[in-house]
DNA sequence: CTGCACTATCGAAACGTTTCGATAGTTTCC
DNA sequence: GGAAACTATCGAAACGTTTCGATAGTGCAG
């Protein structure tokens, strides 16, 4: 394989020569230039990866620690790798995949080896072991979502509770009075997942706050689970005329399946918004109003966010996304008084 | 960051000889050793991984080319990738992800930089252009799935031929004559995925040979879809009494859900035999007699035989892996004749 | 025409490891 | 008791890059 002496001889000059006209550090004549890229492309040359980390610069990796856990929807968690590392390769850099039990002890290693420079974590909980590996290591390191603690940490997500705000205050402006909730998968709660709850707590404080009735009820991923969730919340709110769901697609659509068995109409019996979806709606019958969860803008702002980080210019902080509402004609005026 | 001389002035040997210990390339005291691995510990020292990768030596990484496909479902791929990441590390290796466009082109340039020691192709197509780019780079490299044109790759993949005959042979055996075939998305056979073909093809195949009647209808995975698939299906096959799905999760899913909507009883009126799948049927409702797809078997052997074009012993070959039966209920004898 | 600033290029050191060959010291064997 | 074989260790080279500090050469002001 072509090194930076075969191009620096082809192109007559010397290594540091070709070096400086790569990266372009310093001043070069516009003929030698022009010399050594005809070189480079001759010779098919790319730096040696190991030779440009040792020498202490960039080794241009990322690693992304992402545990699939139970419960955790895979295209969702799909979606957002696909988007971390789409969006690394714009600034040029790869993605070192962690999973699982490596997705900490792999963590330590890479770090330890030299082999990355920053980090991005992917689906915290509240509690995470990572964020204190994280803080220890001290390198650049983006989380996307907000654990507990969110101390010396850069962190980046959508904003779930103004999600669940404009979730409320939609259906309570068109009239409605009492407004269910069907939540995530009860492992994820359980587990610690870190924005299932912030959804869910602030919507309940919304309701409250403007004068709603509410009741909200977690729901496996499987048929069962979701009729006796629904069964839970209309139980609960006899009167309900307001949904607002905030689970994954499969759990979605067999509630709408649900509503088309027992002759609920959309919106004209029940008003229904999903919020936070990784998946657009507009396939769904009938399409839903939805709060979108952009997986890529997170995961695009989290790559900025470290890169900013080796610039140096950057403080840990916590940005959120805003939120916004997209109407596809799930929500109306509630007929039933 | 602790490196090699700091580790050997603690132990008061010279760096050659911490390598060595650590290696164990070469027979150290075991005092000697003793006092170096205390050293190691103390000082938590991991070998630089650019100045490993320089030397010439492994870089213990491997390239994962996953390009996510429309029409591929995303839990079923994001399974491959995991058992790919898990069986890596065994052999101490870590994987570094290449999606979308990055599949191909990123493959060449990480092979030229020297970043990998080698390749693990997912979900390649018929005629994909990364086998010959794995061919041109020469780098050891295995493939998950059977490209059209195996020549001079390495290949692994369930036996789906076998899976087929054996799902026919399962229904034929039991008494059933008619027997109806749910396939992949329409967009999967189009695109040129590699498995549908050769599970179809395999399926009809033996069904003729063995003198049943068989109709197969792809499916997309939207409950309109998938329900005027199965009408397709009864129109083809009025007396049809086996059902053989070679599909993902929801749409086996929404047909379980068809099926009881119309009062089709399984196994009583209807036979059904999960193919190849990705996922366990054993939650469904009525569980499903399955032919798993084993992607740890498929992605652990492609680790291995990965490691063993590292060590110099293995050539090119295709390597097929033998499908099982598993039953859990959901065929018997036809009972309409 | 001397001195200074500036441009284009070069040489060499440094990064941290692996590994080859050398060198003491110890054991074995006739 | 001395050659031979073996053990444990060391020194130094090499991997391919980046980058600091030189060094010619050129243009321009004084």
């Amino acid at each position: 394989m072509a090194n930076i002496h075969d191009v620096a001889r082809a192109a007559g000059v010397s290594i540091s020569t070709v070096s400086y006209a790569l990266s372009g550090k310093r001043s070069i004549a516009a003929s030698t230039k022009q010399r050594i890229d005809e070189a480079v492309l001759e010779l098919d040359y790319r730096a040696n990866a190991g030779a440009r980390m040792l020498k202490g610069a960039r080794t241009q990796i990322l690693a992304l620690s992402a545990p699939l856990h139970a419960g955790t929807h895979a295209p969702a968690h799909m979606t957002f790798v696909l988007s971390v590392v789409t969006a690394a390769r714009k600034y040029d850099y790869d993605v070192l995949l962690l999973t699982q039990d490596e997705a900490t002890s792999g963590l330590r290693r890479v770090v330890r080896s030299s082999l990355v420079d920053g980090i991005v974590l992917l689906d915290v909980s509240t509690a995470d072991p990572r964020t204190d590996l994280v803080r220890e290591l001290g390198l650049p390191a983006t989380v996307i979502g907000i654990p507990n603690d969110t101390d010396g940490l850069t962190c980046v997500d959508l904003d779930f509770e103004r999600a669940a705000v404009m979730a409320v205050r939609r259906l309570v402006d068109l009239g409605h009075r009492e407004i269910g909730l069907i939540g995530q998968a009860p492992a994820v709660y359980e587990r610690g997942s870190n924005f299932p709850p912030r959804f869910r707590d602030a919507f309940l404080a919304e309701a409250a706050r403007l004068g709603a009735t509410v009741a909200f009820t977690p729901a496996p991923e499987e048929s069962a689970g979701v009729r006796a969730a629904f069964d839970d919340l209309t139980g609960a709110l006899p009167g309900m005329t307001g949904l607002v769901m905030h689970s994954n697609e499969p759990v979605q659509s067999m509630v709408l399946e649900l509503l088309n068995q027992r002759g609920i109409n959309v919106p004209t019996d029940l008003s229904v918004v999903s919020a936070c979806s990784s998946f657009s709606t507009d396939h769904l019958t009938p399409p839903l109003d939805v709060i979108p969860l952009p997986a890529d803008q997170s995961c695009t702002r989290a790559i900025e966010l470290t890169m900013a980080q080796f610039a140096g210019d950057a403080l840990p902080h916590v940005e959120f996304i805003e939120p916004t509402y997209v109407e596809l004609g799930s929500t109306s005026t509630p007929t039933r008084p």
